[in-house]
RNA sequence: GCCCAGGUAGCUCAGUUGGUAGAGCAGCGGACUGAAAAUCCGCGUGUCGGUGGUUCGAUUCCGCCCCUGGGCA
């Protein structure tokens, strides 16, 4: 398993064009635009754009827009399944090693931050967790609350509690199952570089970063939308399945609040008012990760509605053809 | 028209026995290596409805006015 991790690093992906941007920024409707120009293959490169059931209210491409150019990693994962970043770059390897994308280039579009840096500078290497040892520590966070986890983290690996955050109760379990699993201290794996999928050098970035009064504006009307199309319905579906509340695909924005408006729990004004909040600040943190982790070699582009012709502009139309 | 209760941050409210005010939510800024649509950190943004008075000093006390809600007519 591990091995085929760093084997499927030798096959780099060469002039592969990659669109960040916030949620409902428009970045689908781009990344299909120039798919279509430059004869590309989209991938997906959102964390909650991979589960199935979910269609709506993860704003995945529609069946008429996978029917215009290949689509990949779009709704192939069941929400009972727990998805990871490291999951998804293992996905990434397959399509690579099974030769999906050959003859036409990669398309990289989604919201999810981190994805694209795993991407770009690969992903350390992780021991595997034992679901009996993730379950027991995220229990003990439950029972005892974070500080006294960063506490006992304290003296088992001193180094890693000094950069974690005595709050920050995800972190430090992730610090303690891998210690448990590894005996080694989870600093010691990430200091050990992944290998990256995709060759910057050769690679076009770009990261859409909207005006934001309009951004909030795109949102609600989204999420009304996706209202008059059935997310109601969706959550029900998803509630079918009797999920552990826990799972990655529970925490798709909008699947809590429509659950409780279901559930009579929540009046469905404000549950919709909340999905939409929720959405906004969710754009606010992707919108912070791109502008301060992403670094100059992304080109940023303002506009949403100038389509395809907002990034050419800027750069040469070339810029779309293959390097070689 | 009269009576009562209110008018304090974008919203819901607390408070100051007179020394120009603070919570939650919203918002803004930030962190980020297999939950990342996650998780976590920081920041109070204000003619205390208006106006006159009392006072060294009024958001607070008093008068008048305006507005909102409820009640009585």
């Amino acid at each position: 398993m591990e091995d085929s991790v760093r084997d499927a690093g030798r096959g780099r992906l060469k002039a592969a064009v990659l669109i960040a941007g916030p949620t409902a920024s428009g970045k689908s409707a781009l990344a299909l635009e120039v798919a279509e120009r430059i004869g590309g293959a989209i991938v997906n490169t959102d964390s909650m754009q991979g589960y199935s059931v979910l269609n709506l209210l993860t704003a995945r491409p529609t069946v008429s827009d996978m029917a215009r150019v290949p689509h990949h990693l779009y709704g192939h994962v069941h929400p009972s399944t727990p998805y990871s970043t490291g999951a998804w770059l293992r996905d990434v390897m397959r399509l690579i090693d099974e030769g999906a994308l050959a003859g036409r280039r990669p398309v990289f579009v989604g919201g999810t931050g981190l994805y694209f840096r795993a991407l770009l500078q690969g992903l350390s290497e992780m021991p595997e967790i034992p679901a009996s040892v993730r379950d027991r520590w995220r229990y003990e966070l439950m029972e005892r609350g974070p500080h006294k986890l960063h506490r006992l983290l304290t003296r088992e690996d001193p180094a890693t509690a000094a950069l974690l955050q005595p709050s920050d109760g995800q972190r430090i379990v992730r610090a303690l199952e891998v210690l448990e699993s590894s005996g080694k201290s989870i600093r010691e794996w990430q200091a050990v570089a992944g290998r990256p999928l995709v060759d910057q050098g050769s690679a076009r970035l770009f990261v859409i970063e909207p005006e934001r009064a309009e951004l909030v504006r795109r949102i609600e009307e989204r999420f009304d939308r996706m209202l008059d199309l059935g997310a109601r319905e969706e959550v029900q579906d998803l509630l079918r399945f009797n999920l552990d509340p826990a799972l990655p695909a529970m925490k798709a924005i909008g699947v809590r609040e429509l659950a409780a408006a279901i559930a009579g729990d929540l009046d469905e004004r404000e549950a919709i008012l909340r999905a939409k909040i929720a959405t906004r600040q969710y754009a606010k943190r992707q919108t912070t990760w791109f502008r301060n982790q992403f670094g100059p070699e992304w080109k940023r582009i303002q506009s949403i509605s100038g389509g395809i012709d907002s990034i050419s502009s800027g750069s040469p139309t070339e810029a779309w053809l293959p390097d070689d």
